[in-house]
DNA sequence: TATGAATGAGGCTTCATTCAT
DNA sequence: TATGAATGAAGCCTCATTCAT
């Protein structure tokens, strides 16, 4: 869990053997795309920030948009790591007695990812909508394979009495609507705010367990 | 209630005197900036959608981002209408004698107006985090308001013991997660799905007034 | 005959309506492409010696290749008009009971051209290796129509027993290849030359007679 | 004469002492600037092409001139080969007794090296017109001994007898003409046409003299 | 000798904006 | 008011050339 925190480090210094002037490029641009977005991003300007020549970003990344699936790709499969593990079942039956303590895990797991990546972050929420690339990437590789791993652990937790019986998808939906709500308010809206990590996790958890819970009998 | 969905035709058809080509303008370039971004659409692209010279554009908006703005804004302004009547506290005494009848109401009156006007919406969530003009009046016209509002709304229910004592924000944080959720699902995600609005948003609406619920005595 | 000579003010100034700009932009590119080559001329260079904006050539020719096509498809078009007279075999009964004064005609005629024109036939020889919608234009629309006219004309006079009976493509060959040759030693090879322009057409046209000439019985 | 036909081979492989990767250089260079023209080549693509890195290009040409230069230099001294054999007219007595058999002998020498170096034929013919230094070097080097020897070569016939009285240059261009017309029709504008080389050539020569022949007494 | 990463000038093209008509 | 030709700054990208390894 703690390795696949700093993506940055991890995917754009060690894995691939990146040149230094790489490394600052891909640093410049994720700042600026961040900041300003994509489209007004201009190649000159991450070559001033990364203390390259221009001609230097083109040498590695053919395109601008090269430059950016450089670095969105990566940071999808990063995210998708987590949900791709095998037989997952196992884990669970093993690991988290009660959906609540999946949960937890889950959500304070993705949240020190995110915390450790937010403008890589940004970059992804803010860029999918325009880049097709991006977008079936992002719903063929990503979503589709989040959607199925939540299906069966919902499910999973529901024949075990845990989870109210309403259809999959709503479950779903309510629960990703209720992390990422927490996520986008603590890391993106206000990340300034004066919170308590631990608490507030704990708090819209438990909220969220008590809506899913079973009807009392 | 019924008078605040279709924003294209109230706002720039009827208040406000705008020539015909202005109308042409404005849609053209909602349509465009939704599609493609503010930063990836050009003006020419704009006047050829709109059947109009680029000059014509110019002499009507001073600035291409001022077009941005002369669309924007009155979305904010409009979206946040429901939530400034004055006297809140007595429509809600009055009208809703439940949490829950206040939520399933509202919902469905949210999602009217985004249903009419998605690529509106579309361009605000996508803009806001570029352009400081549009940041500051949301967070201090539309946001500030907005939670001011609930604020009220969730204490005054709270009062009444039909939700669960926790902080303030964080009932709203998921009260706003959980309908965001719903409406980026329903209509951004996922707009061509088979949905049952009245059921869907039933049970969504249930999950979060069980999850919301005062702890059993 | 007089009508076709000065391809410039006759194509690019008065046929279409072309802006004073536009008449500067085609001008300062011919003289560009003409002496450096179409590869090696810089659009800003073109812009410069027509005293206009880079970007005003942009507005009328969307690309640079543009620009050349509007330059050398006229040409074309203007060179071939003389070959594709309807009736070409009436014509020639009536005016040129001799293939040598067809020769000296068409030779003279051709040169006239060519003397106005130098610049824009030094582009088209240039760049038809290189640019494949030229090539295309010219094999097709050009070279085969020449050649038509030009088997039927031989034709016509090998049956008047004027002509050597040989293959026409033979002669026709041969005819080409004087003529060209006179225009291009006249013209590009050394247009600094002393030339007694009357004279030296009688002498070539007088070899190339005797050449083609029919055997002694 | 069969000594002078391939001239890459002898040119580029043995007389200098090319290292494996020059020879690869110039091979490359050789495709691609006949190709696509020498201004519209990139180094890089050469460097691919050949196989080599960007830099060794540079190691052995300081410049992509010097290897165009490299290349266009020899062609130019070897085309012109046959021309300056010492004591042409000797030779000419002995050898060829008819201005024809003249001719034919140099035409079909001169085909059959053009037939084995088109390429560098076409570069030549494609930048001589653009390169100074080509232009200089085939003016005062190359045509002008060339012009001197043919000179010698028609006043030789003419005062045997065998050759009009007519200007040696206006003998010699309608004979450069045709021999060129029909080696530029053989192997750049028909290359894939069904030829009889020898035919071909009889007829031309044949047309030629007949065209070149005194007028009957 | 050979490499290929790095450079930065310059190329083509787009774009928001202006202005004479 | 509306037009659209004109602008020139700026954008993305290519390229010949250099240099440390």
């Amino acid at each position: 869990m703690s390795d696949d925190t700093k993506i940055f480090e991890e995917l754009f210094d060690e894995n691939k053997k990146l040149t230094e002037k790489q490394k600052k490029i891909i640093a410049a641009a994720i700042e600026s795309f961040a900041e300003k977005g994509y489209a007004a991003t201009s190649t000159s300007e991450i070559a001033n920030k990364a203390g390259v020549a221009e001609g230097t970003i083109f040498r590695h990344y053919k395109t601008k948009k090269d430059l950016l699936l450089a670095i969105a790709s990566p940071v999808m499969a990063k995210f998708l790591a987590p949900f791709v593990i095998k037989d997952l079942n196992k884990v669970l039956n093993q690991k988290y007695e009660h959906y609540e303590d999946f949960m937890k895990a889950m959500i304070k797991n993705r949240a020190l990812f995110l915390k450790e990546n937010i403008p890589l972050f940004r970059i992804l929420i803010q860029e999918i909508p325009f880049q097709p690339e991006l977008k079936e990437q992002f719903t063929e590789h990503v979503a589709q394979k989040i959607i199925d791993r939540l299906e069966k652990t919902i499910n999973h937790y529901q024949e075990k009495g845990q989870i109210i019986e309403m259809p999959t998808y709503t479950v779903m939906r309510v629960t990703i609507s209720t992390i990422f709500g927490y996520l986008i308010a603590r890391y993106i809206l206000a990340p300034e705010g004066d919170w308590d990590d631990e608490v507030e996790i704990n708090r819209t958890v438990e909220i969220l367990m008590h809506g899913l819970a079973p009807k009392e009998a």
